[in-house]
RNA sequence: GGAGAGUUGGCAGAGCGGUAAUGCAGCGGAUUGCUAAUCCGUAGACCCUUUAUAGGGUCUCAAGAGUUCAAAUCUCUUACUCUCCGCCA
């Protein structure tokens, strides 16, 4: 969420990430809201400073066993206007909220100018495409020889979208987990969570997924429960509300978690095997910074993700986000795709954000400047490292051999217990 | 699911209709050869005035609603925490 002081002191920059977030938001109806409710809380100030004194004089007669019958008639009065006031006063409050709730980020600086994915700008690739003397498989009729996913029958379970992995599949999707939140841990300095997967409304705002995109989230009704459509919804939410230590930034966090997504409107793309999913797994990784290193630090955050990718020897390509493909929340993003050989194209893996204050204003996520001694918003940033669906796709891919066997990526034997699929 | 107790400033803790004691910690200042001790000040959000410094006001005792001239205090609803019972991987 922006601020309203922010926002009209920086309308231009608002109205341009409005446009080309393609949001249509009406900012002339907000800015008046917000006159009548200083008008408001200029005139029910005045009678509640009124309605102090005159209580102070009422509890003084009666002390000393005076008549305070006429000033109880006259504050009578007067309690009956601050009463209609306030509430009027709260509703214009709520309505100008939920307005600011609906005002997606604004963009760096440095973020490309764009409307589509093809506007986005290459950043970086490490490795090259492998070459094969053969056709290469796809994921799917890998896994039809070595059983490593059921579509069919996840379908009984849950309708599609859902996978079901098995045997080996079912292992490879454990140790990648395995694998990187060790790394993570262990080579990175993150420490790990394992959070809830169903997470309040409340919370479930404070990111940026409500109240925008209700659409794309499972909602458990009777307890109004939101499954997380990413690790980022709970992990964000550890230090909602909280103060927090300027000489303990930054705070690394990582976690595995399942993410769930409905993915309304998007069916037809995509549907091929793991390539997009209703569930799927993630380790994510969240940390709250200083605002004056975050771009510093979301630099190291695609990093950590990258190095996740080279340790497992897979070519990929980072890309930086135009402003027309920038998330609601974000201000900057980079994206990680890998390559998928029988796929004959890149997947995205990852996504690396800054969201500056837009989260933290929304959870009152603060800490005090040891410069100015007030209290500020921390930043909080992003990144998957990395989703396992099309990283196995890519891995698979990658790794298959003329034989027909797979090859285990030596950093993962250690979790399989076995350098090959055959 | 049932019964009971609780939620007050960073922490501890009083107040139970007249407008938030006190202690500890942190920070700032004073004092001081140095340290310690002592003393003073000390929150946040919002609004107004002001070029600024600064000043004034309103609100905040888990959240919301109600009663009242006046609510931390009384009533209702909700959330959370703890204890016991039931159920349960």
């Amino acid at each position: 969420m922006l601020s309203l002081k922010f926002i009209r002191e920086n309308i231009d920059k608002v109205k341009l990430s409005l446009q080309h977030k393609n949001v249509d938001f009406d900012l002339e109806t907000l800015f008046s809201h917000d006159d009548k409710r200083r008008d408001l809380i200029q005139v029910v100030e005045q009678l509640k400073s009124e309605r102090n004194t005159a209580t102070k004089v009422i509890a003084d007669k009666k002390k000393n066993g005076e008549d305070a019958t006429t000033a109880i008639e006259k504050m009578r009065a007067v309690s009956e206007k601050i009463k209609v006031m306030d509430q009027d006063l709260k509703q214009i409050d709520d309505q100008i909220f939920n307005n600011l709730l609906f005002i997606p980020n604004v963009y760096h600086d440095s973020v490309p100018i764009g409307q589509t994915e093809g506007d986005n700008a290459l950043v970086r690739e490490w490795g090259k495409k492998p070459q094969f003397n053969f056709t290469p498989l796809s994921h799917l009729e890998l896994s039809e020889k070595y059983n490593l996913f059921d579509f069919k029958r996840a379908t009984k379970m849950s309708g599609s979208g859902f996978p079901l992995y098995r045997g080996m599949g079912a292992k490879l999707e454990r140790a990648l987990i395995n694998f990187m939140l060790n790394f993570h841990v262990e080579k990175h300095g993150y420490e790990e969570l394992f959070p809830p997967f169903l997470t309040t409304r409340e919370a479930t705002t404070t990111t940026g997924q409500l109240p925008k995109f209700q659409e794309d989230m499972y909602h458990i009704s009777g307890d109004d429960l939101y499954c997380i459509s990413t690790a980022e919804v709970p992990v964000t939410n550890i230090h909602r509300d909280e103060q927090l230590e300027e000489e303990n930034f930054p705070y690394k966090y990582t976690a595995y978690s399942a993410c769930f997504r409905r993915e309304a409107g998007s069916y037809g793309k995509d549907t091929r095997g793991l390539l997009r999913l209703h569930q799927f797994n993630k380790v994510e990784m969240v940390q709250f910074v200083h605002p004056d290193t975050s771009y510093e630090i979301l630099e190291t955050l695609v990093n950590d993700a990258e190095d996740i990718l080279q340790a497992l020897g897979l070519h990929y390509k980072v890309v930086a986000l135009c402003t027309g493909d920038l998330s609601f929340s974000a201000a900057k993003c980079y994206d990680i795709e890998l390559w998928a050989p029988g796929e004959d194209k890149y997947l995205e893996v990852s996504s690396c954000s800054n969201f500056e204050s837009f989260q933290a204003r929304r959870g009152n996520i603060r800490f005090r400047r040891s410069d100015t001694n007030k209290l500020d918003f921390v930043h909080t940033l992003n990144g998957s490292g990395v989703a396992t669906p099309r990283l196995m796709v890519a891995l698979l891919e990658t790794y298959q051999k003329a034989d027909g066997s797979i090859e285990i990526p030596e950093v993962l034997v250690p979790f399989m217990g076995i350098d090959t699929i055959k």
